[in-house]
Formats: structure tokens, C-alpha cells, sequence
DNA sequence: TGAGGGCATAAGCTGGGGTTATGAGCAGCG
DNA sequence: CGCTGCTCATAACCCCAGCTTATGCCCTCA
């Protein structure tokens, strides 16, 4: 413990921000509380919407308010509504409950694996991107349908179905499985990005083909879809500089200056608003790709399968 | 109680899912201890990046596999690994600690007011859906800098600047507001958009311009920026069929079927996503809007202010 | 074979969040 | 004009989730 103790000093150089994250924000019970009373005007109101007391909602409003230091709701005696603060406090608020909505749905997909009505195989970057959000969207229409999931690369996505392990799956490759039908529900595309501090990042002119064949690179492990892409619009060419198996670790080590890398631009919202990272233009090679859901050749996805498919059809362009 | 039985009927309905979230989401501190042992690769070194007992945090861990109903990860006597379902509900789990961060640089620059080095003047949309990200990029750079953030409509936000309450002002207005020099530093749409249910979700033809202005919509207040764009374009004819103050509420009605609604694409990710709303196509009207920093005329931005604009800039179109 | 890192178990404390019971401010109505 | 009904606040009490320290086992490596 003494050496714990000594380093606790030195307060977890950059990182001392992040760590108490949970000691600055409210806990997602209290979020929820405050969406119930933006939406109902009134503390007791909300608390009878959450199953609780009126005396405990009122105090943990309370201690929510203490624990920002900003008001965040006016109390009379007929009723309650929100500050000015109060209401871009619940907005922000809203954005955390509905990543956890999101995360009790995968959560739930992979506890249900047992007794599912449906089953779903999916290739990683969906099964992280995109398929919480459509069984967030299922469980609202659909609150009775258990979903189970299980995640792999297109060859396990393909051996499931044919196994008749999974009902409907999605992938990303560059090609369809034998054996399975397709439809295309969404598009992606691979993109270059780097460190804002990379000499690649003030590049004005486009990057060409050979250019970036000839660059180590930081790259999803072989096998992976996205590793299948980019393999195939260079021929095969592409250096790794490091290979990593996740798609976390790819931007963790961009991020990091550790040089340019290529991830589909579906993982890549946060880090290219917050500029963390940057888009390096590309010319010369498509790195377009398909996402498709994909089921066992003459199995027409029917019931709750069909159903979600509907949901994931017309992803827009923005 | 029983009062507060007999009445949950009415509302509550189709959100009876969210009430439990919390208690079926591991709350903060224990995200944050999954994103910490995924990164180091022991719960022990995690217990001690955030502070706390290596039987604290594998206590923790443990009760968060059981709340989930899957094993998480896979300890070993020289350390512990995600397993698959761990690696998969780590990268969902890290949606969630994004969006705290987020809540938790905006909530810090609503409290801060006081001291702070770098006072910020921001329009709603663009405090709601923006700013917290470049918060949280300008505390990992610098993060020392006390931020201070008061919201309000483009005339609120150019009267702080001038009585110089505010050293840096983002507005979404159609002009910039006399007195204040401006920088474009985004690109922002209007779009219409529609319940699933509604006609117009099925419209193909593109809808013309006549027809929005001869449409009773839902819409924000006069004043705003959103419905100051939107008077501009159609000549001052926006027809309201409901006003109402926030974007959210704006959503909730459109989502509700109460008719189709004009808002910005800012605020519309997750709702197009999950298809709770559908865009409809537009023709002949241009709804495109930019977003801009401004200051008092002369006043260069300097210091912290400039910094801030510096991460605002060129925010890319996807 | 002993040192060291990693995880688990056990026993005990603390506090946040819950409950019930009660009071007080304000509106609307017979 | 005072009752009824809604709101929120305060007080006193309780419980358990999560923390701590102390210990032990397992495995690896020098």
C-alpha cells in the first residue's frame, strides 16, 4: 500500500481529469430523474414515474444541483420547471442516457443468447456502431422480441447462419459469403486519418494510391473487413506499421502520433469533430464498401429477422 | 402507492423500458473501471489508475458481470483480458463515458462563471450540440483553462460580448449581429423531417417550397435562429401548427406525429438513425446556414479565445 | 525456490439514497 | 373564506453497495 500511497501524489499525470468522471456527474438514475421532471413539470410527478418517493426525488434533485453548483430547476408551489442551465444541463444529460439505453440493448443481446426469438451474427465495426442503435429502436416497437447477438468476422457471421445458429447477420467485407443472400443496408468507406501533428494532416493536395501502399501504416489485423478492404483497392500492398484487433486500439495508437492509419469513417465521428484526428484527402482509390445484412440463400428473413431489417434499411447520407 | 399504481397506466406506456436503466447499466465509476482494465490489462494496475483497492475493483467488475449476465473478463494469475463479449461491451460502455465527459466540460463551464479565463456566449443549438466536444478537446489541451458558458439567442449572445461579458460568441443566425466581427466555422442544414408514419415519410418527389410555406409545421419560437433561418428562406411564411422553446421539444412532438417539424441536422443524428424520424426531401429552398464565432468588432480573439477557435474550425462534412 | 505480480475471500465500516410522516405555500372552488 | 388538492421541504430512521484492510492462493521468472 505505501507504494500506492506514493503515487497517489503525483495524481495520474494527464489522466487526473478523467479519473473522478463518476465523482462529477450525476449517476444515471439521477439523470433519468431530471429528464422525468423536464418532461412532466413536477419533482413528484417524476418520482411516481420512477417508482420512487417524493422526498427522495426532491433530494437527489437537490443533491444533483449541489454536486454541479448551477440550479437546475425552479421549485413553486405548482410545479417545477428548468433553469436556463437546467434545461442544457438536461440536454447534455439526454446524450448520456441514451448511450446507455444503447449499451442495455447490446447488454441485453448478449445475455439473451439462450432463448432469443432472434438471433444475430454481426461483423465488429456493426455490432459496435450500428446495432445498438437498431435494437434501441426494435425494443421501442417491439418490446417482447429478445435479441441475441454474437459478434466475429464475416467467415464466423457465414458459419452461424449456415449452422442455422443465427437468424439474420450483417457484414462488412468486400464480398458475400457463398451460400448466403444479400441486401445492402447502409455505406461506409474507409478513410486516412492521422494526429493533427502529422505532416499528412496540412497536406492540401490528395493522397495517391501508391503514396499511401507505400506508408507503414496502423492496421486492423488480416481478416479483419476493414483490413479486407483497403488489402483489395491497393492490391494486396498495404504495410503494417502496427497490427492491432480492435478498432479502439487503431485510433488509440493514431491518436497518439504513432503514425497515419485506416478506419471506416463510421468509427470516426467523435475523434474527427473533436479533431483529434484528421482526414487525410485520398485520390485514385475507392474506398467505398457495402454493408450488407446477409441470411442462408433461399431464407428470406421473415418474423422479427424482417423486422429488423426494415430498420436498418436507408441509412442517410448526411 | 396505490394512487401512484392506478395512474402509472396512463403515461408511462411505451417508456416503462427506460424506467429501470439504471439499474440495468453499470453506473460511471464502474465503466470507467472496465475502459481502465481493458487498457492496462490488469484489475489490479486499473484499481490503482483510479484510486481505489485491487479487491474494490474486482469486487466491482465481478458485480458488474453479474447485473449483465456475461463474464466481462478473463482473469489469469498474470493478468486479466477482455473476452469477446467484454471487448464488444467495453466499446459500448465508452459511448457512455464519451457523453459524461461531455456533460461534465459543459457543466464545469455553467459553474465556473465566476473566475474564469475564457468567457463563452453561445446560441442553443450550438451550446447543446457542439460546444461541450470542443470543451472537452480544449481541457485535453489545456487543461487549465476555466471555460464559462452562458446561452442564449444571437441577440443575448452579441449584447454579452459588447458589454464585454464575453470574450467569444457563437451565434446561428442568418446575419451577424452589428457591431461583432465573424468567422464561419461549420456548415449547418435546416431539414424537414416527419414520424415514420406520416405521409411525407413516403413522398419521393421532392417537396417544394410553396408547399413547406403552405404547411402548418412544428416549429421553434420566433426569435430563434433555427425559425429565422427557416422566415428568411420562405419569405417570412412559415406557417406554425406548434411553437414551442427547445429543439427537444420540437423532436418530441415530430416523433409524437403531431406533424412534421424544421430543425437543424445538428440535432437530428440519432433520430435519423433509428428512423424515429425521416427526413423529406427538399426542393428549391436552400435551408443551408453557417455557423459562426464572433467577437467585438476589432478584438481579434487572443489567448484561450483563440484557442478555442482554433478546435472549432472546418468541421468536416461526412 | 523464493520473490513478486495478479486475483480472490473475509470481516467490518460508512454514507448515499431510500422510506414514512409531517408541515407549509399557493390555487381554485363551493 | 376556509376547505381541498396540488406542490415541495424537512426530519428521523434504515439499509445495502461499495469501500477498506488483512490475508491466502496461483502462477511465472530469475
Amino acid at each position: 500500500m505505501s507504494s500506492g500511497e506514493s503515487r497517489t501524489g503525483g495524481d495520474a499525470s494527464g489522466r487526473s481529469h478523467a479519473a473522478g468522471l463518476a465523482h462529477r456527474v450525476p449517476d444515471l438514475g439521477a439523470l433519468e430523474l431530471l429528464l422525468a421532471v423536464a418532461r412532466l413539470g413536477s419533482l413528484g410527478g417524476a418520482a411516481r414515474e420512477l417508482g420512487i418517493s417524493q422526498p427522495a426525488a426532491s433530494s437527489r434533485v437537490r443533491s444533483m444541483e449541489r454536486q454541479l453548483g448551477v440550479a437546475l430547476v425552479d421549485r413553486s408551489p405548482r410545479g417545477s420547471r428548468l433553469t436556463d442551465a437546467g434545461a442544457l444541463v438536461t440536454d447534455w444529460a439526454r446524450r448520456i442516457v441514451e448511450a446507455a439505453e444503447a449499451f442495455d440493448a447490446g447488454a441485453q443481446a448478449l445475455r439473451d443468447r439462450r432463448d432469443s426469438r432472434l438471433r444475430v451474427a454481426a461483423s465488429m465495426t456493426i455490432a459496435e456502431y450500428l446495432l445498438p442503435g437498431w435494437l434501441v429502436a426494435l425494443r421501442a416497437q417491439r418490446p417482447d422480441t429478445a435479441v441475441s447477438l454474437h459478434a466475429g468476422n464475416s467467415a464466423v457471421v457465414a458459419q452461424r447462419l449456415l449452422a442455422d445458429e443465427a437468424d439474420l447477420g450483417f457484414v462488412e467485407g468486400v464480398s458475400v459469403p457463398a451460400g448466403l443472400d444479400s441486401a445492402v443496408i447502409a455505406h461506409d468507406r474507409l478513410i486516412v486519418v492521422t494526429a493533427p501533428t502529422h505532416p499528412w494532416a496540412r497536406r492540401r493536395r490528395p493522397l495517391a494510391a501508391r503514396e499511401l501502399a507505400e506508408t507503414p501504416l496502423i492496421l486492423r489485423e488480416k481478416g479483419s473487413g476493414t483490413r479486407q478492404v483497403l488489402d483489395a483497392a491497393l492490391g494486396g500492398l498495404a504495410r503494417p506499421l502496427i497490427e492491432v484487433s480492435s478498432t479502439t486500439a487503431v485510433k488509440a495508437a493514431a491518436v497518439g502520433g504513432a503514425g497515419p492509419a485506416v478506419l471506416s469513417e463510421l468509427a470516426l465521428g467523435e475523434e474527427l469533430a473533436m479533431r483529434r484526428l484528421v482526414r487525410v484527402p485520398l485520390d485514385g482509390v475507392s474506398l467505398a464498401r457495402d454493408l450488407r445484412a446477409v441470411w442462408p440463400t433461399g431464407h428470406q428473413p421473415a418474423g422479427p429477422a424482417r423486422h429488423l431489417l426494415s430498420l436498418t434499411r436507408a441509412q442517410p447520407r448526411t
